[in-house]
DNA sequence: CTCCCGATAT
DNA sequence: ATATCAGGAG
C-alpha cells in the first residue's frame, strides 16, 4: 500500500512524518500565527476576515478597525454599509461585514460579549467552523483540540501523502492520527509557512525544497 | 456544488 | 484568460 520515497522511507510512516516535522522546525524556528491581535475578540474578528485573503491584507485593515470597534457590541450594532467599507480590502466584504455583525450578536446573546474557549461552543457560532475555531483555541486560549486545516494544510497534506481525503474534517482526522498531539499547532503554522514560501499552489519550488526526498509529490525535473 | 470579492501571479 | 488567496454557508 505505502510506496517508497527517494530517501528509502515509506510514505505515511512514522519515520517520514517525523522527518518532515523535524525539517519544518529547522526551516521555520520562529513560525507563529501572523494575524495581529491582542485579545480573543480581536483574533475572532481577524480570523473571520482571513477567508481567501492574505494575512498581510487583514493586518492592514485591522490596524485601524480595532481602534474603531472595541467590543462585540460595537460590531453587532455597526452599520452594515459602514462596516463593509472598513473591511473592504479583505474581499467578500458584504458577507464578512454581515457575518461579523451576526457572530458578535451571538457572542452578546450567549456569552456576554466574550469569546468562548471550547470547540463545542465556537463551532455553534454562525460563521465559525473547525478551521477558525482551531485557530482561536490554539492562539488565544492555548487549547489544542484539533489540527488547523486551511488551504495550505489541505494542499500540503495531500502532497506529503498524509491524506487522500477531500473533506476538511477527514483530513483533520488523518493529521491528528499521524502527527503527535504536542506538535499539532506548531506543525500547522510551519506547514502554512512552507506552503506560502516553497510549496505554493501554483508552482511549487520542489527543486529547492529540503523536504523533497520525503515527499511523494516532489517534481525534481523542472 | 456554487457563491461571495477583487487584487495579483502566471 | 485563469487560478489563487490562513473559509464557510446555502
Amino acid at each position: 500500500m505505502s510506496s517508497s520515497l527517494s530517501s528509502g522511507v515509506q510514505v505515511g510512516s512514522g519515520e517520514q512524518v517525523q522527518a518532515i516535522i523535524d525539517e519544518l522546525y529547522r526551516l521555520y524556528p520562529e513560525a507563529r500565527y501572523d494575524l495581529d491581535f491582542t485579545t480573543p475578540l480581536e483574533l475572532f474578528v481577524a480570523t473571520q476576515l482571513a477567508a481567501q485573503c492574505t494575512d498581510e491584507r487583514v493586518n492592514a485593515v485591522t490596524k485601524t478597525l480595532f481602534q474603531k470597534y472595541r467590543s462585540a457590541a460595537d460590531y453587532a450594532g455597526a452599520n452594515q454599509e459602514e462596516l463593509e467599507q472598513d473591511i473592504k480590502p479583505t474581499g467578500f466584504y458584504r458577507k464578512k461585514a454581515n457575518q461579523l455583525r451576526v457572530s458578535c450578536q451571538y457572542l452578546l446573546d450567549h456569552y456576554g460579549g466574550e469569546v468562548p474557549g471550547t470547540m463545542a461552543e465556537l463551532v455553534r457560532i454562525p460563521g465559525i467552523a473547525r478551521k477558525t475555531a482551531n485557530v482561536i483555541l490554539g492562539n488565544a486560549f492555548g487549547v489544542v483540540d484539533g489540527f488547523i486545516v486551511d488551504t495550505h494544510v489541505d494542499r500540503l497534506s495531500k502532497r506529503f501523502g498524509w491524506s487522500k481525503q477531500n473533506d476538511i474534517v477527514k483530513i483533520e482526522r488523518d493529521l491528528m492520527a499521524l502527527v503527535p498531539r504536542e506538535h499539532w499547532l506548531e506543525v500547522a503554522h510551519r506547514i502554512i509557512y512552507h506552503g506560502r514560501a516553497v510549496c505554493n499552489a501554483r508552482k511549487p519550488l520542489c527543486a529547492q525544497c529540503t523536504l523533497a526526498s520525503y515527499c511523494p509529490s516532489a517534481m525534481l525535473d523542472q
